[in-house]
DNA sequence: GTCTATAAAACGATAGAC
DNA sequence: GTCTATCGTTTTATAGAC
């Protein structure tokens, strides 16, 4: 686990037979895609047979859905918290004497906010490059239902980036002429990570050096 | 057709019930996935059925790689058109008097090489996002043998991005820490179009200008 | 909650008539 | 070169014993 991004643990999914069938299906669908994975696959890589999958699970594609709505809540979570305007707020290790919207200390710019906001955007998606694969190409074998649940969670994403970067536009830092354009440019940049990604590649932190100095490049007036 | 991008068109499949198979399959393979498409689908989207196939390919996958191996053929043209280093060199439309090489006027600025390749690259993946999603994120279900092949075509047009990089820098223009990063970087710009673009969201010549700007704003000293 | 066994349907690909 | 018919296999998911 990396420092700049949020830990991805499973505790959470009880019993553990559960919890081994979902990360063992992150694996195989990051692997193969979900159409390719066989509900065989899921469950020999948690060491049961195939039915048994169904006494934790009602379908294939809800295994989908659980990993999706999970790993998009996650990388919102990570760009919400690398994007908070307050200064001198560690992630996770909230201020004891204050809530962070009462600081007195003023706001950080939006350029140090985009940095790193496509920072740890980006160290996610190649930290945790499997579920990622999974949450921004499995987008198609989710029913309507579930894909409308993890598409408003994508909108929320989104919008997070384009707010820096009206902030940015508004005290002149940043110079952008089209600003959903570059939003979901400077947005595509991380995500395509997910699909190159190997860990030999480079190490998280570092790429997403690189990214946040690239995006910040990309926009500065 | 786009004037920014090279024309694709499929007469040289011949005869035309090849033809309307590799079209139905582009447009199966971009919607679903390989793995989701059956033969049944493609063969109806020809107007024939599932046996008649077998005739003209032997295989699912054979359909998949004659797409993966055209397509890929046709971005690569696509980049090296665009960052042609000889001036005045209109993609498709030859000078009679001399080889584009032994003109005399002088090469284009590396910016320049830059901004029309991504301009192109991007524009082409956006007018033919169908094909582009097929090239870009079915690899996987290609034949180890059939992926070394379009691996190879890979990286010429990563080799194609990289030079205009190292020129760019060796001449002052550009200012670029981490070369194959940066590279890999612009590149994952127009690839992830594949991945959204839909005709309601932008003009693919329009994409292609703004995201020729962005990467010129990337690299640039 | 896990197993063996299997149902019911869909799959890629083939056989043989025309 | 296209068709109907179907082979052999694999798939998701269920039934029922333990």
């Amino acid at each position: 686990m990396s420092a700049v991004t949020s830990p991805l643990v499973w505790e959470h999914v009880q019993p553990a037979a559960a919890r081994r069938l979902l990360t063992g299906a992150i694996d195989a669908f990051a692997e193969r895609g979900f159409q390719a994975t066989t509900t065989r696959d899921i469950a020999s890589r948690a060491g049961m047979s195939p039915a048994a999958l169904y006494v934790h699970y009602p379908s294939k594609e809800r295994l989908l859905f659980e990993i999706s709505l999970y790993g998009h809540r996650a990388a919102l979570e990570v760009l919400r918290d690398a994007g908070d305007p307050a200064p001198d707020d560690i992630p996770g290790d909230a201020a004891p004497e204050s809530s962070s919207s009462a600081s007195v200390t003023a706001d950080r710019s939006p350029a140090e906010r985009l940095r790193a906001m496509v920072s740890a955007f980006t160290a996610w998606h190649a930290e945790h490059h499997t579920i990622a694969r999974v949450v921004q190409y499995e987008l198609a074998a989710l029913t309507p239902e579930h894909l409308a649940e993890v598409a408003a969670i994508r909108r929320a994403i989104s919008a997070q980036l384009e707010q820096v970067l009206a902030d940015g536009v508004d005290d002149g830092s940043f110079a952008v002429e089209d600003l959903p354009g570059t939003t979901l440019a400077v947005l595509s940049l991380s995500i395509d990570v997910a699909r190159w990604y190997t860990p030999h590649r480079a190490k998280p932190e570092d790429l997403g050096t690189l990214y946040g100095d690239l995006a910040l490049r990309m926009v500065q007036a």
